[in-house]
RNA sequence: GUGAUUGUAGCUCAGUUGGUUAGAGCGCCAGGUUGUGGCCCUGGAGGCCGGGGGUUCGAGUCCCCUCAUUCACCCCA
């Protein structure tokens, strides 16, 4: 064991682990591009109030889980990202995007870090990606957001996957459901747990979500926001329904699906699987309309959007064996050097052989030629090409098949030839 | 922040009621004749048994502390 080690909650992602992640960027790439979304990179860091602005004063995050410092002895303080909607949109309205056009559609990958204990599925420094509809109020934009999140999943191949959803309402319809709890938890104060008292002041309905049983069993009684909803709230849920029958989504209705963070209006989702352990949740997400005006801006932003968790992803796609179809990076020729004579000459043909645009493996510890091979057949090499004093003074080289053991002697410029027109060169930089 | 769990070679783990030079499999390295892999065989390197203190003639094995790990609660991706 090392002196050091990484700091609790964070992790080292090593090559064999990086073709994954890869893997899953580029689906999310492609399939983002598909819908129209474009990448926004952001800050790994804001001032602190951005945060406690955006996401709510009363939510964890906020009061227990940011990593917030001064830069310097008179700074403001600030925040290692905790999540990427407030960074979003604050670069939105800061770059005025919506003087250019009224919608804006963006996604991101990238690392959120919330000062927690670290369990499955859960560390200090995890990813998200994600994307945010901005300037569009509509349902069909909550079910866009939702649609190319289950595109994304369906892409690769993860099964078993739970889509929940509720709607939250507007404002008004909040604050209306938001009394009549209140009024109902009430005589029941003595059996709410300390959470929940003191949600029981700040923000009601996350009661309604909590996981003490006791607290499920009060819920199971409460009134439900659905019957405090006005015509048009209802309407809007119907509509998000209504889209993601047409595209044959499935999902469950759960009315105690309440989400975490205050921005939230209107349909909140979240998609769980059964392969995590407790931290159920791969994705969630929701429309989020007062998020702007909260922020400072002076014209209204409606907004939808959704962030899925990486580890979490991968987690799913290793229990399911989804990597299996990852296609493999090995090299299409492993050059065999006879002995310590011919390093350099071997040094000079891997060169040509790569500006050729052919991925070339090659020994640079002068090993025996028994150990070479076996590091060809390790990294799953497709060709060995030899060099040894006779091919040095004939100019003929020994190309071996490792998959056939087929074994045919050629010129260098035969080789470069023969490997084109299997294919194996690839595109490359001259 | 709370609770529980585990901590022996790079990895996965054995290590009996405390008793001599701490083991296996995999991996790594080198060989198995003269320039060639996968299988097989042989050999080798590599462990202050997480750290500190204590009990004991003697501790990987018992006790205490500490650090780290993992899982769960809270909450979230």
């Amino acid at each position: 064991m090392s002196q050091y080690q990484s700091v609790k909650g964070t992790r080292d992602i090593l090559p064999e682990e990086v073709v994954q992640w890869k893997y899953v960027e580029d689906i999310v790439n492609t399939l983002a591009g598909l819908y129209g979304f474009r990448e926004i990179r952001i800050p790994v860091f804001e001032y602190t109030e951005l945060f406690q602005r955006g996401i709510g004063s009363t939510t964890d995050i906020v009061g227990k889980e940011m990593y917030s410092f001064q830069p310097d002895p008179n700074g403001r303080s600030v925040t290692l990202r905790p999540e990427m909607t407030a960074g979003v949109m604050r670069a939105a309205l800061q770059k005025n995007l919506f003087s250019l056009a009224p919608v804006h559609k963006l996604f991101y990958i990238g690392e959120l870090f919330r000062k927690e204990r670290p369990q499955a599925g859960r560390q200090r420094q995890f990813s998200q990606f994600g994307a945010e509809l901005l300037g569009v109020s509509s349902p069909a934009a909550v079910a866009e957001v939702i649609t190319l999140m289950m595109h994304v999943f369906d892409s690769l191949g993860l099964g078993g996957l739970k889509l929940r959803l509720n709607t939250l309402g507007d404002t008004d319809d909040r604050l209306r459901y938001r009394e009549a709890l209140q009024a109902w938890f009430s005589p029941f104060h003595n059996l709410l747990d300390e959470a929940s008292k003191e949600r029981l002041e700040k923000n009601p309905l996350r009661i309604l979500d909590s996981k003490n049983p006791a607290m499920q069993e009060l819920v199971a009684g409460a009134p439900r926001l659905y019957d405090y909803l006005k015509a048009s709230s209802l309407d809007d849920f119907r509509k998000v329904l209504f889209y993601l029958d047409e595209r044959s989504i499935k999902y469950e209705i759960d009315h105690r699906l309440v989400r975490g963070l205050d921005y939230y209006c209107h349909t909140a989702f979240e998609v769980t699987s059964s392969e995590l352990g407790a931290q159920d949740a791969i994705g969630g997400g929701g429309r989020y309309d007062a998020l702007a005006r909260e922020l400072g801006s002076s014209v209204d932003v409606p907004a939808s959007g959704f962030a899925v968790g990486i580890e979490r992803l991968l987690i799913i796609m290793e229990k399911q064996g989804l990597f299996a179809t990852i296609p493999q990076d090995s090299p299409t020729v492993y050059l065999v050097v006879q002995d310590q004579a011919l390093a350099d000459h071997g040094l000079s043909i891997a060169w040509q052989l790569r500006r050729a645009g052919i991925k070339t493996e090659i020994d640079l510890a002068s090993r025996s030629m028994k150990a070479q091979m076996r590091e060809a057949n390790k990294v799953k090499a497709s060709y060995a090409l030899f060099l040894g004093h006779l091919e040095y003074e004939t100019g003929q080289y020994s190309l071996k098949n490792l998959v056939t053991s087929e074994q045919t002697t050629l010129s260098l410029e035969a080789v470069l030839h023969f490997l084109h027109e299997q294919g194996q060169s690839k595109p490359h930089f001259s």
